[in-house]
DNA sequence: TTTT
DNA sequence: TTTT
């Protein structure tokens, strides 16, 4: 069946990068896509979509941007839950990307060097227990 | 931003429709978009998607789907959040429907008339408590 | 950048399969998209749309579809330019299928055996003069 | 049927603004749509989609946008045939444009303002010979 | 050069 | 006829 989603939105915090147990990257972020109307009190309001990205592209991406980064991304809509520790099933709906495109002039490392001083664990690419079953493919 | 999903499915349920205070239609729906791919064990998949379509549309739309019907949608990825009873924060992530496109020859009424036995509601069409303050224009 | 084109529309004629000098497959076919809007004589007009596809994709598709069939294809739009014979240089927009997806029972081979008795190469399968350097990946 | 474009990507020149006889605003522009991927020489080559836009909607971009403009555009795939002078039947295919979205910061009139000194009727929105057949509502 |  |  078909399942297209295509966005263009900022980066809400920097891209959580981790490794499923066999090694696979998987990247996690989560996207600012602005309303093209306003709402009644004539404020531009957002949607926040959840996105997830794997292997050799979730590496690239991590390497290019950060919160506020303004990118464009392709991929299908997924759905999936689980049971939280109150023992109630969450609902979850995320796109998983396939392609992003940077639409910002990619900043000089030496002039502009990207530095999250607010979160230790942001990038730090630390393995994490991804059932290697999430792999689409 | 560009906010886009295209979507092909059948309905799990048959369309709710409802009417706001101010007498717009809405009607809300999950399709089941089965995946492209197979999972550990060889089987199909599929991701179920919430999907809302407002006014004439929606009208339009219950006039010709039902459970099991195969359709086209185009629209955008919308997200918000409520408290539940227990005090809770839910996320819900859905598509807000554009245009749909029926993908199965149109059954006549006379020869095949749908009827649901089982849930007493659906496609009732009664008011409910939506504010107006949703209508995206 | 983002190049994301979906459709969904019936087959005009066979698809044509041929082969590059390489061995690569490559499918050419034309889709009919019936329009969701009447004209000024209340006519639904339909979109032609070139398409291509390359390598397995190409034989899977070839497997399953003919002339009518209703399919989805998710792609990207390519434009380029040939001289033709009277020295002309023609420009053609064309949609390159990553994807595609059956819209219609797939028909058991022994009841409707596909027939086309008018075409007498359609999928032959011969080999063409299709450059490698055409293959974009 | 599903009927679904979208691109991002720079315009090749200025948007070309006219009218109908009846006083519909129509824009043509040139889309250079980057590939994702090089070609055998290492090099990235662009798509160049020819796109229209209609009404309030070319008149807004037209105020927006000029040569060089990053942008994000929907719409739909639209095919049209026509005869030249030498009599040959030209087949065009080309985007209508539902809605946009600039991708660059907004740049101040005042500091920046743009000035195209090589044609001399661009922008200049003289009313032109479109049939109003043409329109597609 | 166009499909149901 | 092509953009950064």
């Amino acid at each position: 069946m078909i399942n297209t989603v295509v966005l263009t939105g900022r980066l809400t915090r920097d891209i959580d990068l981790r490794y499923t147990q066999s090694g696979a990257a998987v990247g996690s972020f989560n996207l600012a896509v602005n309303r093209n109307f306003k709402n009644n009190n004539g404020d531009i309001e957002a949607d926040f979509v959840n996105c997830v990205i794997w292997r050799k592209s979730a590496e690239n991406l991590a390497n290019f941007v950060h919160k506020g980064s303004l990118i464009g991304v392709e991929g299908r809509l997924q759905t999936r839950n689980y049971e939280n520790k109150q023992g109630q099933k969450v609902y979850v709906t995320e796109v998983v990307v396939n392609q992003f495109t940077l639409l910002e002039p990619r900043q000089q490392q030496s002039q502009q060097p990207y530095q999250n001083n607010n979160d230790p664990f942001a990038g730090s690419g630390e393995q994490v227990n991804v059932s290697d079953d999430d792999l689409p493919f």
